[in-house]
DNA sequence: TTCCAGGGATATA
DNA sequence: TATATCCATGGA
């Protein structure tokens, strides 16, 4: 869908400026693998974010915001954190330093927690495109139409379909663990999660059927912006791969948290983008 | 065509 | 605790 198909839309009634830095690019932050819900438009992108809508036009010198809630999305780009401050912080370091420079406009995205835990559900052992793919598909199908886009479905949506279902949006056979995972959801809440220390609450997300420790730790980063977190997925394996030779990946992330201590998380970013875009 | 992907559950030793 | 195998699917 194109810009303009939606511009007429009533969800889009307010737009705020940000302007443009070295700490934020849109590109970056969105193509970084961190987010699945969003399309390239003509002069920027066109952003899905739990039940909100943005388009994002890049200016020469600003980004224009057109959305249905500014300050959800002020707060949903992290617009908060000074990330010139947190870059500071790893000058010594020679392979994370050059990883900052190229993907120095990377902010981590606030996004929403049910959300986060059913994206990297499906994003286990699976490519980015294909994600894209089975999300979509499924928030087409049961997500509340908001005229012009679907919203991520509610919980008691997502509870109330079969395995067949999330199979037949191409999940494979990770439709199992949405659906159990659907279910056993219902039964929490997740604003008593949001309370719960970082050790405590990777427990209770591996709780989850389908939840090891790196999916576990994608939704803490993602979902609830704990920073304190390293997953470590096969990219990052492929980084250390000299440094920390036959280590699993659960042991390696142990270790590079307490390598890079409180923002580890932002770390990870830097290096998987490189990794995975520069191919180095 | 084969390989691989933002891995995890399960069985086995 | 550590390792091997299986899992659906489609992009590259």
């Amino acid at each position: 869908m194109t810009a303009s198909a939606v511009d007429d839309g009533a969800f889009l009634m307010q737009s705020f400026e940000v302007e443009k830095t070295p700490y934020f690019d849109v590109a970056m932050t969105l193509e970084c693998g961190q987010v699945f819900r969003f399309v390239k438009i003509e002069d920027g992108y066109r952003v899905m974010a739990k039940d909100h809508i943005a388009l994002v036009h890049d200016k020469s010198d600003r980004y224009v915001i057109e959305c249905d809630d500014p300050d959800y999305f002020k707060r949903y780009f992290d617009f908060e954190t000074d990330y010139a401050l947190v870059q500071s912080k790893f000058k010594d370091k020679v392979f994370v330093e050059s990883a900052i420079e190229f993907g120095r406009g990377i902010h981590i995205l606030r996004q929403d927690p049910v959300e986060t835990i059913f994206s990297f559900l499906i994003s286990q052992n699976n490519h980015i495109p294909r994600i894209k793919g089975i999300i979509e598909k499924i928030c087409s199908a049961i997500g509340e139409d908001k005229g012009g886009y679907h919203a991520f479905p509610t919980l008691e949506s997502l509870a109330a379909q079969d395995e067949k279902f999330f199979a037949e949006c191409g999940a494979g056979y990770r439709a199992n663990y949405l659906c159990r995972v659907a279910k056993s959801l219902t039964h929490e809440n997740m604003e008593e999660w949001k309370k719960l220390g970082t050790d405590e609450l990777r427990q209770k997300l591996m709780s989850l059927h389908g939840v090891g420790r790196k999916v576990a730790d994608c939704i803490l980063l993602f979902g609830f912006s704990r920073f304190d977190v390293f997953p470590v997925d096969t990219w990052i394996k492929k980084v250390f791969s000299e440094e920390l030779p036959d280590m699993s990946a659960d042991k390696m992330s142990v270790l590079l948290v307490q390598k890079y201590g409180q923002y580890s998380g932002f770390v990870q970013q830097w290096l998987f983008y490189y990794k995975r875009e520069k191919k180095v």
